[in-house]
DNA sequence: TTTTAGCACTCTCCTTTTAAGACTGCTAAT
DNA sequence: ATTAGCAGTCTTAAAAGGAGAGTGCTAAAA
C-alpha cells in the first residue's frame, strides 16, 4: 500500500493530468500545488510510483502520466465526493418528461448521456429473460471432480467439469441437489444467478460448485442475450484530444460499429446489477485502451432489465461521470417503471 | 459541348484520378493511354477544360482533378456501361436469403451494401403515406396570381402563391378544380405526386399551377414523412483516401449522425421514384462535399415504400456503385413482395 | 492553323539542420 | 531525509535546402 504521501502525489498528479492533459511535471505539482516538498523530493517519489507500476513516463524527459493501475488506484481509494453539476441532476430528471415509445426513451437516453458529456452513449435493450432453470444434476466423476449439468426450459443443456479441494459424499450430493432444485426449479435463470453470487447465502454449498453453476448460468444467459443496442454520439468523441489520431478513430469506430462488442460489455454489468467501471485495459478490447467505460443497470419495478453505460477517454472526470451514469440509470428506472410497471 | 477529344480527355482525366487519386498530368495521359497527342496538346485542351470548369488544378505545378461539374459531365454522358461483378450479384442476391423480420432485412440491407463497397449503406424506413387529399381549392387573386389550397384528410391545410404567365377565366378555374378533384380526391398524396410529375398526362393545366400543386405536395408528404433510417458502415469509409484528415471525419460524422439530414436526402429519391444521384455540392450540404450519394427506391409490390442508397467519395467507380445500388432496390423490391406482398 | 519540343519557373514534399525548452536523474551538500 | 544544481536526454517547432513533378509559354515544325 502506498504511504501518504505517495497517495497525495498520485492523486494530484492524475487530477492534473486528466486536466491538462500534459504530462505531469515534478516541478508543476510542486509550484502550482505548494505541497511543500521540494521538485526533487517529488521526484523522487514519482520515480517510485512508476517503478510499482502507478505512473508512466512517455519518454525520458518528459513528465508523468497515470497508468491504468495509477486511474484503477485513483478511482478506487483516491476519488473526492461525487459532483453532480445541477445541469446534469436537470439533464437526467428532463428523461421523466418523456412519454414517447419505449424504445424511442431508450434512443434518447443514449443521446442524453452522450450530448451532455461529450462521451459516447449507451444502451443495452431489455433483456426478455424469460429461460427457467428446468434442472441441476451432478455427476460424481470421483478423484474430487464432479459434473455439474444444468437444463432450462428453453431445452438447452450445458455442462462443466469442476475440480474440488474437499471430497464430498454421495449423500451430500444428493442433499445439495435436492435442495438446490427445490429451491430453483422454474425460476429465472437472472435471478438465480443473483441469488448465488449474493455473498451471504444460507445455503451449503462449496465455493467450487458454485461458481461453476454461476459460469454455466453466466454462459447460458450470454448466449441467449438480447444483444441490441443504441450507440449515439460517436461523432462527439472525436473532439477529445486522445482521438486526434485518425488510426485511432478507424480502430475505435471499427468497434463502435460491432454491436455485439459494446452489448457484450453491457451485458456484463446487467448481470453485475450494478455500477460498474473499466479502465483502459481493463475493458479487454485493445482498441478501447485509451476509454474508460461507465456501466450501470436499468430496471422496470424490481427487474434489473438492461445496462446503460457511456465510454470515455481514460482521462474524464471520474467523480462526475460515475454520478451522472448512476443517477441517469435511477431516473430512467423510475420513469420506466412510472410508465409501464403493473 | 465539348469537342471529341475534350471529351476523351476529360473521360480518362476522371477515370484515371478515380483509380490513383492523384491529380493527372498531361504527361501521364499520353503516355499511360497512348492518345496519340504531346503532352503539350493536351496541357492545352486541358487548360481549356478548367476554364470551362470541368477541371481543377490544385496548385500551379500539379496536374488537374475533376470538378463536380467534371464528375457530373462524366457521368451523364461519359460513362461506360454498367459493370457488375458476378460478386455484386451475388450478394444482391442473397438479400433474398433473409426472411428475419422487416426491420432486420432493411438494417442488413444497409450492412451489405457497406460491406460490398466500403461506403457507407443507408435505408430509408418504410413511408406510410396513409395520408389522402381531401380537396383543390383555389381563390383568383386577379393580376394573373392565384392562390392554391390543398387539404388533406389528416386535417393540414397548406397553400402557395403562384403567378401564371397567361390568364384564365373563371369557367377555367372551375373546370380545372372538378377536373382535379374528381380525379385525386382520396388519393394518396404520394400517388397524386407521381401522376402530376409524369411528363405526358391527359389534363390541360397550366404549368405553373402543376407546379405549385407539385411543391405543395411535396411540402405535405415532406412534413410528415417517416425519419428513421439505417445508417451502415461508417467505419469503412474511413479507409478511403479523402478521409485521411481528422477535422473532414469530424464533421462528416457529425452530418452522418443527424438522421433528419440524411433521411431528407433519401426522401426525395423516394418521391423522384428512381435512381438518383448527387455529386458533391449538388448535395447542399457542406460537410459532403467530398462525397457523392446515389439512392434509390424499394417497393412492396406495386407501391413504392421507400429508399435506400449509398454514399462514398466523389472518387467512386461510378459504373459499378450505380449499378450495384439499383440492383439491390430491385432485389430488395422482390423480397419484401415476396415475403409481405397481398 | 495546329501541334510539338524545349525550357524557365513554380510549388510540393521530404530531409536535414538548428535551436529552444522542458524534465529528469544523479551527485553532493544541507 | 531532503534539496540545490547541473549535465544529459528527448521533443518540438522553425528554418533551410534540394529533388521532383508539372505547368505555361515561346518559338519552331508540320
Amino acid at each position: 500500500m502506498l504511504d501518504e504521501r505517495k497517495k497525495i502525489i498520485l492523486k494530484i498528479t492524475v487530477k492534473d493530468y486528466i486536466e491538462s492533459a500534459q504530462p505531469v511535471s515534478s516541478r508543476i505539482l510542486a509550484k502550482k500545488y505548494l505541497l511543500g516538498w521540494s521538485p526533487a523530493t517529488i521526484r523522487n517519489e514519482m520515480a517510485d510510483l512508476e517503478e510499482e507500476g502507478y505512473l508512466i513516463q512517455p519518454h525520458t524527459s518528459a513528465g508523468r502520466i497515470p497508468s491504468d493501475r495509477g486511474y484503477r488506484f485513483y478511482v478506487d481509494f483516491l476519488l473526492d465526493n461525487y459532483e453532480l453539476y445541477d445541469e446534469d441532476i436537470e439533464v437526467a430528471n428532463s428523461i421523466i418528461f418523456y412519454s414517447i415509445d419505449w424504445e424511442g426513451l431508450l434512443r434518447k437516453v443514449a443521446e442524453l448521456i452522450s450530448e451532455r458529456t461529450a462521451f459516447i452513449g449507451v444502451v443495452l435493450f431489455p433483456q426478455l429473460d424469460k429461460t427457467t432453470l428446468k434442472k441441476i444434476e451432478f455427476i460424481d466423476l470421483k478423484e474430487d471432480a464432479v459434473v455439474i449439468i444444468v437444463t432450462t426450459s428453453t431445452g438447452v443443456v450445458k455442462e462443466k467439469i469442476v475440480r474440488l479441494s474437499n471430497s464430498m459424499s454421495e449423500e451430500e450430493f444428493k442433499d445439495l441437489r435436492i435442495e438446490l432444485n427445490s429451491r430453483f426449479e422454474n425460476r429465472k435463470l437472472q435471478e438465480i444467478y443473483w441469488t448465488l453470487s449474493k455473498e451471504k447465502i444460507d445455503l451449503k454449498i462449496p465455493i467450487e460448485i458454485k461458481n461453476g453453476i454461476l459460469d454455466v448460468l453466466q454462459d447460458l444467459l450470454y448466449t441467449e442475450r438480447e444483444e441490441g443496442v443504441f450507440v449515439a454520439g460517436v461523432s462527439k468523441i472525436l473532439q477529445h484530444l486522445e482521438f486526434q489520431n485518425i488510426n485511432k478513430v478507424k480502430t475505435l469506430l471499427n468497434v463502435l460499429e460491432e454491436e455485439k462488442i459494446i452489448s457484450s460489455l453491457l451485458f456484463t454489468s446487467y448481470l453485475r446489477k450494478g455500477l460498474t467501471i473499466l479502465i483502459g485495459e481493463e475493458i479487454s478490447i485493445p482498441e478501447l485502451n485509451d476509454c474508460s467505460i461507465i456501466t450501470t443497470v436499468y430496471s422496470l419495478g424490481e427487474n434489473t432489465i438492461g445496462s446503460i453505460g457511456m465510454i470515455g477517454p481514460k482521462r474524464m472526470k471520474y467523480e462526475r461521470s460515475l454520478a451522472f451514469v448512476e443517477l441517469i440509470g435511477k431516473t430512467l428506472s423510475e420513469r420506466l417503471t412510472q410508465l409501464l410497471g403493473d
